[in-house]
DNA sequence: TTGAAAGCGGTACCAA
DNA sequence: TTGGTACCGCTTTCAA
C-alpha cells in the first residue's frame, strides 16, 4: 500500500470498474439529474474503491470555465489587507472558489508579473489592489483583460471595472475635524502616504476641507509623505517635529505610520494623548491594543473583501451588469492618542 | 477593439502566423535552445501582435506537473499565520510557484475540504498547518496522498512528512524560567491554548519542566485552557485570578491570548509588570506596540514559512531525499510586561 | 531543427 | 438514460 507513483485515476477507469461509459460517469461526478439512481450508485461505489479524485483542472480547460480567482493585494504583513483577505475567503468560500493569492509589496513590476501569472493560469476573475504607482499601461493592460476585475482600495482613472473602496475624502475629514473642533488644534500635521497615490490625494483633500471650513490656513511643511509602514510614519514625524514651529497634532495616512510615529515621539518625550494628539487611519486591530489606544477612521478592511468578492462574482455570473462602485463609509474611532 | 468574449489565442494560432509548427511554437515557449534564432524571433513577434497568453493549465495536465501548491493554515486574520504566509510566499515566488489559499478556522471539516480542493486543482505539493483536532483519519489520509506534504507548526504522530516547526518545549521553559528566575515568582498560571493539541502539550511540558527545575509545585488550578484568540485569553484570565489565592503571574498560550488577558487585568485595576507579570508566545508585530510592550517568546513566523517553503520545494524536486525535520530554536524577547 | 500525430483527463454534442 | 467521439490547449514522441 502506498507504493507511489500511480497514475492517477481517471474517470475512463471508474467508468470500466462501473461498466458504464465514461460520459456518463462525467454526468455523474457533475451531479447530474438525469442518470438512473441504479448507475449513480454503482459508479459511486467505484469511486470510492478506486481512490478516485476528480480532475476540475482539465475539466476546466475542456469545458473553458474556472473556478479559481486571482487576489492581488500589497502585502500580506500589513494587517489591513491580511483582513481584507479573510473577507474576500470567506466569501469566495460560499460560491466554491478557490484563490490565488499574490502580493504586489507596491511594486508595478511584481503587479505586471502577477497579472501575467493569473492569466495564465485561467482564473475566471482578478480582485485587484493596484500598486500606488499603476500606470496608464496598466489601465490599458487591465481594460484589455477578457476577465472580469474588480478593483479594491484605490481606483484608477479611466478604469471601467467595478470598484469597491472607502470614501478617504470623507475620512481624512472627519479625521481632521475631529481633531480641529473637539481637540482645538490650529497646526495639524498630515504624514505618511505616498503623495502620488489617489489614495494620499483624497485624503489630502478632506485635510484640506476641514481646514477651510474652519477658516485655516494649511502649512505646507507640516505635509510630509513617506512609504505607509511603520518605518516611514518614524521618519515622517521625525521630520515634522524638526520644524521651528512644530504642529500641537498629527493625522497619519494610516495606521501603521500612527504605530512607527508614536514611537518616533514618545522617544522625543511627548505624552500622546496629551502633550501631542494622534490619529490613524484603518483601524487595524493593533490599534485597539497599541498604546495609547490609537483614535483613528476605521476603513472596513473586511467588510472591503467581502464587497469586492461579492463584486466579481456578480460581473462573472452577469457580464453585462451596469458597472458598479461601492463606497463604503468611514467611521472615527475615538480612543486615547486624541 | 476590446469586445470581450473572443476565443482565446493558442499556441496554433501563433504557429500559424508565423507560419511554424504547433510543436516548434511549443518550444519556443518552453525557451528551448534547440531552435534557430530566426524562427524564435519570427514566433515571439506572432505573439506579441496577437496577444498570446501561454495556458499554463493545459500544459500542466499535459505534461502531468503542476507550478501551483497549497498552503493551508488556520485563520489569515491571526498575524502569526499571516507573517508565516509572507514567508512561504517570499520563497515560493523565487521558485516560480503560485500559491492557491486556504483557511480550516481550526476546523476539521475545513481542513478535509480544502485537501480535496487543492488535489482536484492539481497542486504540486501542500503546506498543511494541521488544525488541533486532527485526527487519525487526518494522519491516514495525508499519507496517503500522491503528493508531498510539508506540515508547519504542529506536527501530527505517526506522520512521514516534513515537518517544520519550533522547539515550543524549550520556548515554555525559558518563559517561564524568567518568571521564576528573574521575576521572582512562585505562583505561575498557564492560560489560552487547547489542551488536546501538540502545541499546548509541548509548552505545558516547558512550564512543567521549569517548576521542577526549580523545585516548585503546579497548582493545577492555576492551569486553564481556552481557544487560541484574544476572547479565549480574555475568559480564560477570569477565571484563573477568581481563585481563592490567585497566581502573581501569567504565561499565555500566545500572544492573543496574552492580549486579551491583557485587556481583562486592566480592567480588573492590575498594573501590568507591577503589580503582575505576563508574557506570550510568538512575537507578533502586535506584542511591541502593545501597552505595555509584551515580553514574549519569538516563534518567528516569517522564517517558518520560509522553512516549509524550502522544504516542499526540495521534497517536490528530489521525492526520495531523507525526511527532514527543522526545529526552530525560540527566543525570549524582554519588553516591559514582565 | 522542424513537423505530424497522439494524448493528458475531462466535457460537449449528438445519436441510439 | 446512456454511449461514441471530437475536442479544450498544450506537450510528447518520433520521424523527417
Amino acid at each position: 500500500m502506498s507504493n507511489k507513483p500511480q497514475r492517477r485515476v481517471t474517470l475512463l477507469d471508474v467508468a470500466n470498474h462501473a461498466g458504464v461509459s465514461r460520459a456518463t460517469a462525467s454526468l455523474i461526478v457533475r451531479n447530474s439529474p438525469k442518470v438512473a439512481d441504479k448507475t449513480r450508485e454503482k459508479v459511486l461505489q467505484s469511486m470510492e474503491e478506486l481512490g478516485y479524485v476528480y480532475d476540475r483542472v482539465a475539466a476546466n480547460l475542456r469545458s473553458q470555465s474556472s473556478t479559481t480567482i486571482g487576489t492581488i493585494i500589497t502585502d500580506i504583513g500589513n494587517t489591513f489587507f491580511s483582513q481584507l483577505l479573510l473577507g474576500v475567503h470567506q466569501e469566495f468560500e460560499k460560491y466554491g472558489y478557490t484563490v490565488l493569492l499574490g502580493t504586489t509589496f507596491d511594486l508595478l513590476k511584481n503587479q505586471d508579473k502577477l497579472i501575467s501569472t493569473m492569466l495564465e493560469n485561467r482564473v475566471g476573475g482578478i480582485i485587484l489592489c493596484p500598486v500606488s504607482a499603476s500606470s496608464d499601461e496598466t489601465v490599458e493592460r487591465v481594460n484589455q483583460l477578457d476577465i472580469p476585475v474588480v478593483l479594491g482600495v484605490r481606483e484608477l482613472p479611466n478604469l471601467t471595472c467595478d470598484y469597491v473602496g472607502l470614501d478617504y475624502v470623507a475620512g481624512a475629514r472627519v479625521a481632521v475635524e475631529h481633531l480641529i473642533h473637539e481637540k482645538k488644534h490650529e497646526r495639524i500635521a498630515f504624514i505618511g502616504g505616498i503623495a502620488d497615490s489617489s489614495t494620499w490625494k483624497e485624503r489630502m483633500e478632506g485635510y484640506r476641507l476641514a481646514h477651510a471650513e474652519a477658516n485655516l490656513d494649511i502649512d505646507p511643511a507640516l505635509i510630509v509623505d513617506s512609504s505607509p509602514t511603520r518605518e516611514g510614519g518614524l521618519e515622517a514625524v521625525t521630520k515634522v517635529m524638526q520644524q521651528p514651529n512644530p504642529p500641537t497634532a498629527i493625522f497619519c495616512f494610516n495606521d501603521l505610520n500612527a504605530f512607527g510615529a508614536t514611537i518616533a515621539l514618545r522617544k522625543m518625550g511627548y505624552q500622546l494623548g496629551k502633550d501631542i494628539d494622534i490619529v490613524g487611519f484603518d483601524n487595524i486591530p493593533e490599534a485597539e491594543i497599541s498604546y495609547p489606544p490609537l483614535t483613528t477612521v476605521s476603513s472596513f478592511a473586511q467588510q472591503t473583501g467581502v464587497e469586492a468578492a461579492n463584486l466579481l462574482h456578480q460581473r462573472i455570473s452577469k457580464p453585462n451588469n451596469e458597472r458598479q462602485r461601492i463606497l463604503l463609509e468611514p467611521e472615527l474611532v475615538k480612543r486615547e492618542s486624541s
